[in-house]
DNA sequence: GAAAACTATTTTATATATTGAACAGCCGGA
DNA sequence: TCCGGCTGTTCAATATATAAAATAGTTTTC
């Protein structure tokens, strides 16, 4: 089984990147939380005080205070004992709240069942929120052949894969350094810039992108943009298939099926 | 079908609770971005900054603040036409996290299912972290008779209801005004504060509580307690049934099946 | 159609959160 | 048993996040 991944190179990134978060930000302690929440989730172990500190760069006394304000707001779990940190359950709230409220993910859910049933695929609804990541939430694996994985709460770099040609196609990227995007990306196998650039083109006329074993050697990879009440896209539909397989059991059809559902997402996301 | 809920009851309650929360803490912010988080998640509309300051007793700037560092965060989404906040899909990220990385659900899930689905109840696993909340953290229904639900995400104080007799049975207490915890909480058909403390003995002997009908009237309720590693109450299995059906379809062999069950997921929850 | 009442946002002075050093407790090694 | 290197934690000085008023824009109201 693939796991598909955001492969965040991290490591000592992270702590200057949180620094500039900080120092721009009016509200520095929430990036600080933030970071350390992330930190905790990622982690497998519960961490100390001193090992979250070095890690990304903090005082070890504000590492504490965040710490222990997280730990009242119970976002965050300590044991008394070891004195160690962990994710708490309360971030399960927020995140249960957030998927009732949903719309997309609701409406969508059926749809990426019936598609990834028929199709044989692995379905996942996405959210684009801005130009920052995008966000798999919500999910439909197909049932036959033992294949590709994509967790929800998964996140990518906006302008990979298919999703990628989806947003530079269909978003207002004006402001944006696409060359210095492009060259951050990392691919399987990457396309050359003037290729993704024509890519990006045909996504426009064709309403919808494909990504041919770019991302993951093998895997073919469809989005289709969803738009929500005021225009904008905000979600898209996306398949996952094994690229042999897919061209056997008909990409063209799985590509009018998702190209048709998606109209009819963003119509009723008006409502 | 019944739909429990934590009746908080919240209003003006709750500004008073974040000023204390906020002047006790030394990151003060967090607090803040925690109430403006958990609003957002409760209301069903988008918000805008004067709404949220004034729910939640904050100068308008300070929440502009703390919204801003939370939308770059991506746990909060603006609308950049309406200046509306909601909550973004960031907090699925780590919800998804700590699910994954969390021993009890992963090991509970099948547990709740099969008792579900052998005794025709609905199933709940509840995290026990400190004396402030219980979570529901997973979730099984009955497929047979339409009735009883709770969202995984939800909170509930600690004291009440079968769950709460558990905790007060065997978690230490010491230093807690047991009465005045039990004056705040809310029941269909609150027992007396005596018969209370004798069930909470009746708890300590039998290894189990039993709710029936005082906190949702009709409904009983079962809780069993789960101990981690370190021998903590940190867990319960808890059951919830229609009370006569259950009386009918054998309430005795539902409380051996849970604490047989319990016993093995505590044993298990060592390694 | 103008003004009133609302909104989000910027500004600046001050109360305060962050810092870095010092403190105390713990464990392993010599 | 003592030491050196860890840990988490406290404390006082300072850099800074916060609060209240002023600004600017938008919808409502008359």
């Amino acid at each position: 089984m693939t796991n598909i991944e955001n492969n965040d190179s991290g490591h000592k990134t992270r702590g200057r990147k949180l620094a500039q978060a900080v120092k721009e930000s009016k509200a520095p302690a929430i990036s600080r939380a933030a970071a350390i929440l992330r930190l905790l989730g990622r982690s497998d172990a519960p961490l100390g005080v001193q090992t979250i500190a070095r890690e990304l760069d903090l005082v070890p006394s504000t590492a504490l205070n965040v710490l222990r304000a997280l730990v009242t707001e119970q976002f965050v779990n300590m044991d008394p004992d070891t004195k160690r940190y962990s994710l708490d359950a309360g971030v399960l709230t927020l995140a249960r709240q957030w998927l009732g409220r949903d719309q997309f993910t609701s409406l969508a859910q059926p749809v990426l069942d019936r598609i990834s049933h028929t199709h044989d695929v692995t379905m996942l609804g996405v959210q684009i929120s801005g130009l920052e990541n995008i966000i798999v939430v919500s999910c439909s694996e197909a049932g036959s052949n033992f294949q590709l994985r994509a967790e929800v709460g998964s996140r990518f770099p906006v302008f990979v894969s298919a999703t990628g040609r989806c947003i530079a196609a269909f978003s207002d990227c004006s402001g944006v350094d696409l060359k210095a995007q492009f060259d951050k990306l990392r691919w399987d196998e990457p396309p050359a810039y003037e290729e993704w650039l024509q890519q990006i083109e045909e996504t426009k006329k064709q309403g919808f992108a494909v990504d041919a074993g770019n991302y993951i050697s093998g895997v073919t990879v469809v989005a289709v943009p969803v738009w929500n009440s005021r225009g904008q896209l905000s979600n898209a539909l996306v398949a996952l298939g094994i690229g042999s397989a897919l061209l056997r059991s008909g990409l063209a059809e799985l590509q009018q099926a998702l190209t048709e559902e998606a109209r009819k997402l963003s119509s009723r996301l008006g409502g």
